[in-house]
DNA sequence: TAGATTGTTAATCGATTAACAATC
DNA sequence: TAGATTGTTAATCGATTAACAATC
């Protein structure tokens, strides 16, 4: 028998199954068993026919009248976004970004090990950071291949990001996360992702003097006759 | 004469401002006058049929048949996101994130100057750290009332992460910016943004497994009889 | 003027949502 | 069975994009 030709599952969805997924670890520190998409869509900030769309792409995990149950959820979500092993992490840069991703709960317990630490200045090469030892720069590519590294995340500023990516590229590595501010180029083949820590600010500040221009306009409205 | 009923800017087209932002700020740096639309985008990456669309919300800033300004575009950005003024940001923890973000280069820049750091820990209380005083968290509430915060970031442990919240609600800062992996409630006049530092890496994992998948797809293909 | 590039239109595509039949 | 909740449909809404007239 054939397997369901499933539809690809769109880029909205996609950037909300972290959300699911946060979600969902935290009701199963609660010990919850079960949730219904109302709750979870709640928690997680979304519509309920939005959560049950999203998760239908996944397949059909639900049980009507019960709802979800939470580990297998949860399960198939980390299906869906490849991570039913572990992507062996490497950051470059260990000052206080690199630190603190590599202390980060989110990374290890997602399934992104930080297996290796590198950074060019000669009195950090050599000791550790809970426990992860801090490399050279010119180790790079060997410790690439030998702890085999899936993804390397950049947090160094933004002057020496180009030629970081540039030696994560050359040592074979395809998948790169980006903290530097800085605009990078990659081989087609590679995949990038850029965070900018100040963005989220950014968007905040939008929508705080959206909120103000409207309470304004409330404000300023003639008063009645 | 009235204003002229400008349509509100899409959040699609919000996302993406800081972008352009980030982009044009390194043109500025490399002394270029003006760009085009299909430059800017294609260092956005972003169609440059996009981005001439989400630049003509702002308003007619481009020169046809030469370009946009750099200098005007971006104070054109700046206004759009509410970045003419400066907005004083206090961060809650000073562990390995709070320093990051204390030192990151692209809040202060971007109109986002770091004007408190508060710690629970005794004995980092009264150092500095680049130069800013750390406080106890008692004295929240007058920190935000002295030094007219604008807006909160929570940067410490989950565990905590939800009264941090409520305190800072309390003390009347509307807009707060969450970097624990925890999902917080705040009152619906309250803007909070959640940034997930994972989260990124989870949808390159998604990426990753898709590109492998269509290798494969294309790689078991049917050899030619 | 000729060449270049914007701003806008209109068609297309993808995402959201309410509603409800299916079914636990 | 009665009540609850999913999975899916279809209508609506918003975003993307190519194309080109306007205009520097």
């Amino acid at each position: 028998m054939a397997t369901k030709p499933r539809r690809p599952i769109p880029d909205a969805t996609v950037s909300r199954l972290p959300i699911y997924q946060r979600v969902l670890d935290e009701l199963q520190t609660q010990g919850m068993a079960t949730v219904s998409s109302e709750d979870l869509a709640e928690l997680a900030g979304v519509n309920a026919a939005k959560a049950r769309k999203d998760l239908s792409f996944l397949g059909s995990y639900g049980i009507r009248g019960v709802g979800y149950e939470v580990d297998y959820l949860l399960f198939q979500i980390r299906h869906a976004l490849g991570l039913t092993q572990q992507w062996p992490v490497l950051i470059v840069g260990v000052g206080n970004l690199g630190r603190a991703l590599a202390d980060y709960a989110g990374f290890t317990s997602r399934g992104f090990p930080v297996a290796a630490l590198v950074d060019d200045d000669p009195a950090k090469v050599g000791t550790t950071h809970v426990g992860i030892e801090i490399h050279p720069l010119a180790d790079l590519a060997e410790l690439v291949r030998d702890l085999g590294i899936a993804i390397g995340v950049i947090a160094i500023p933004s002057a020496g990001a180009q030629r970081v990516a540039d030696l994560l590229v050359e040592a074979g590595v395809s998948s790169i996360l980006n903290f530097a501010p800085a605009v990078l180029t990659v081989p087609d083949d590679v995949h990038l992702r850029q965070v900018d820590l100040a963005v989220e600010l950014q968007i905040l500040s939008f929508h705080r003097q959206r909120g103000q221009r409207e309470t304004d306009q409330v404000d300023s409205d003639p008063p009645a006759p």
